[in-house]
DNA sequence: CACCTTCTCCTCATTTTTGAGGATGCGGAC
DNA sequence: GTCCGCATCCTCAAAAATGAGGAGAAGGTG
């Protein structure tokens, strides 16, 4: 690629490198780079996916776009979608009607009722991903009463998707070390990898903070006796030889 | 800011943008993006330095700089540095002759014993800042048949220079939390915190593995009884009331 | 030198944890 | 209904850890 850039592009392009190296939020980050893109590209709507099921992602973020028609794509126009799963095979930042025809685009029901409804016509995505997934998506679209979208627009998008997905990639990689270093979340795993019953998982909860069995009997409510017996089948379920080897593999961040 | 940017130019900055949010290593980020900058800025050398003592930070990365000028650099010329803290006052870009007059620095014995020896003429620096400190700087120069820097390549510089502050301020505050969760350093700051002896720092690292009194006294060579009389100083020391609570805190990433 | 800290080891008593056997009642699955 | 898993409680014994009292040797400091 090699195309010149106006003052205004030049300054949109640091703002958007600026955006990248400072917001550590995905969301954020996502609705950010979208109202630059549509600033840089003169686009006039802008969304993006990310399609897993992972903890912190609440789906979508999308700028000019009708709340109502959205939650009818989230819905159903997702599942009948001809172009996005051909967009995801690209690669790399592609045109509508570089994946599929217009002529025969014009005629899905995905187009006329859920795309023109909102005045979207002119459309380009680009898809991140890594090894490890789908990591978000950038789809840009301008109106029918607009000029499409060039070969340069799409170098430019295809360049900043590029950065725009090792930032995802980066963020997501945090976001799972974190959720690798709470406690909670780590007990609660450790409880399902050795089948332990839902009082067992109550009582390491509580192990796990170091407390006695004369504690732990406190705060549920039941007798010593009664703790130890839980004790015990989590010893023998887990193999663990000592409480202090149970409190160390609990709290331990590497699995 | 409003300049245009050549085609060289344009692909040299998308480099940098994915540069800076793909490179997670703070050093190998500043080395790359010296690169990027000596063939942006049409430069001819590159330095950069941290200045704070923190843990990975080994100083220095420069790009066609003689070795032992830059040891002279570290280990004399830094004391008698008459430009490097006028830049870090400017908060932005600056050019040498921004900070002192071209006749008083040609003066100086650090231009002409240090500067000078390896041909370094015209100079411009950017240091990045955050609330918790200088972050890194960036050095770019050229020899002296060449032309001085312009106001353009300053703004250049500028809005590269603010993201790669930010991009340093993310590494860093990654790279504190990292070694928030490292254990070994954990309980090193867990035993200095509380005054342990040599001894007694040994015995937590075993104890904080979840071992029993008889196996750290195998690992260590001494009788088990010397063991508890080490627990027990520790135990005094820490305020802690039971083994589990002591394995807890050792383990606790928060304090 | 005397004084201090540290490391080493000891005893005795007490508390806590682990390991091994049980028993009872409750609720869901076959 | 019977069987099974789960939660609740029990006893008895052994092992481990805690708390309190020491003592001796090595090393550095005033």
């Amino acid at each position: 690629m090699l195309t010149t850039l106006s003052g205004r592009e030049t300054n949109l392009l640091f703002a958007i490198m600026e955006d990248m190296a400072a917001i550590r939020d995905a969301r954020k980050l996502r609705t950010q780079i979208g109202e630059r893109l549509l600033d840089l590209l003169e686009a006039d709507y802008f969304a993006s996916y990310v399609w897993t099921k992972s903890d912190g992602d609440t789906g979508g973020v999308y700028l000019n776009m009708d709340e109502s028609n959205l939650a009818a794509y989230e819905s159903h126009y997702q599942y009948c979608d001809p172009i996005t799963p051909r967009f995801r095979m690209c690669q790399r930042a592609a045109h509508v009607e570089q994946v599929i025809s217009r002529e025969q685009f014009d005629r899905t029901e995905f187009y006329n009722d859920f795309l023109a409804r909102d005045g979207l016509y002119h459309g380009m995505n680009y898809h991140a991903y890594s090894a490890s997934g789908h990591l978000g998506d950038l789809r840009i679209w301008r109106s029918g009463n607009r000029e499409t979208f060039q070969e340069r627009d799409l170098e430019l998008l295809d360049a900043i998707g590029a950065a725009f997905g090792k930032a995802l990639g980066n963020l997501r990689s945090d976001a799972e070390k974190l959720r690798d270093t709470d406690p909670r979340i780590r007990v609660a795993n450790w409880a399902s990898q050795h089948g332990l019953t839902a009082r067992e998982r109550d009582v390491i909860c509580l192990l796990a903070e170091g407390r006695r069995d004369r504690e732990i009997a406190t705060v549920l409510g039941v007798s010593v006796t009664t703790v130890r017996s839980h004790l015990k089948s989590i010893f023998q379920k887990s193999g663990a030889s000592s409480r202090a080897n149970l409190i160390v593999s609990l709290n331990a961040p590497v699995q």
